[in-house]
DNA sequence: TTCATATACTTAAGTTTCTTATGCATAAGA
DNA sequence: TCTTATGCATAAGAAACTTAAGTATATGAA
């Protein structure tokens, strides 16, 4: 379809800070074993209630990233003569997960501290 | 100084999201009432235990960003020899922090959901 | 039948926001 | 004297997005 009368409001959302959508993929990955890009897309916006919507342009060179890096493999379906590339978590790309969330999950502890210093961090 | 001779390790630390910086500092800025750039750094460092650490490199073009767009105004002062250069908030300022720290806010809860569906927003 | 929407992947140009490195300057302690 | 701490500024480069365009098939509505 060609978008230029790509005329419709952009409602949604809150805007993805930048260096999460890696980690997102990879633990969603971890869940489903296996998902194409475009499933990926609809999890996150079922997930979120469609408050947080995973661009195209966004998400591909990420998936493409982390194949080349070794943590994600692919293999492509016919689905109605539409083609699907699933990606799986390489061995590798589970251990990338753990940390990677780990890691992440520091980060919105520090964010909170550093935000709101009241709250204990529980 | 010249940093030419820092070969020092840098141990730290969990990496800053990307988006996260200026609503921290306008956060900070809230309940402070005027910081100016270096107490920011160390204010960042003592809350998190020296977890996350704020580069001038970001801090100060970030500042002057902010400035820029209205949100903070600067008055200098010495001290020590030395020039600090306070900022605060304007009124436009004082308004914005509140629909950044929320918007970020929001963010982090639909990360929540889906890097942990399990748990409830409580 | 035509148009719009949904499904499905790709890529390029441009922007934002960092990191890294450099530079300047003063003060204080080893 | 050398290092660390205090204090600011900025430039080059990289990372990770947004926006926009392209390709292609299927389906339902007008």
């Amino acid at each position: 379809m060609h978008k230029k009368l790509k005329y419709i409001c952009n409602m949604s959302s809150s805007k993805l800070l930048k260096g999460s959508l890696a980690t997102i993929v990879l633990k969603l990955l971890e869940e489903h074993d296996k998902m194409y890009g475009y499933q990926i897309t609809q999890r996150v916006k079922a997930l979120t209630e469609g408050e947080l919507t995973i661009t195209e342009g966004a998400l591909y060179p990420t998936l493409h990233k982390l194949e080349a890096d070794g943590l994600l493999t692919t293999e492509t379906q016919k689905v109605d003569n539409r083609i699907r590339k699933y990606y799986s978590l390489t061995k590798q790309g589970n251990a990338e997960v753990k940390s990677k969330v780990a890691e992440l999950e520091e980060f919105l502890i520090n964010l909170q501290k550093v935000l709101n210093p009241k709250l204990g961090i529980g």
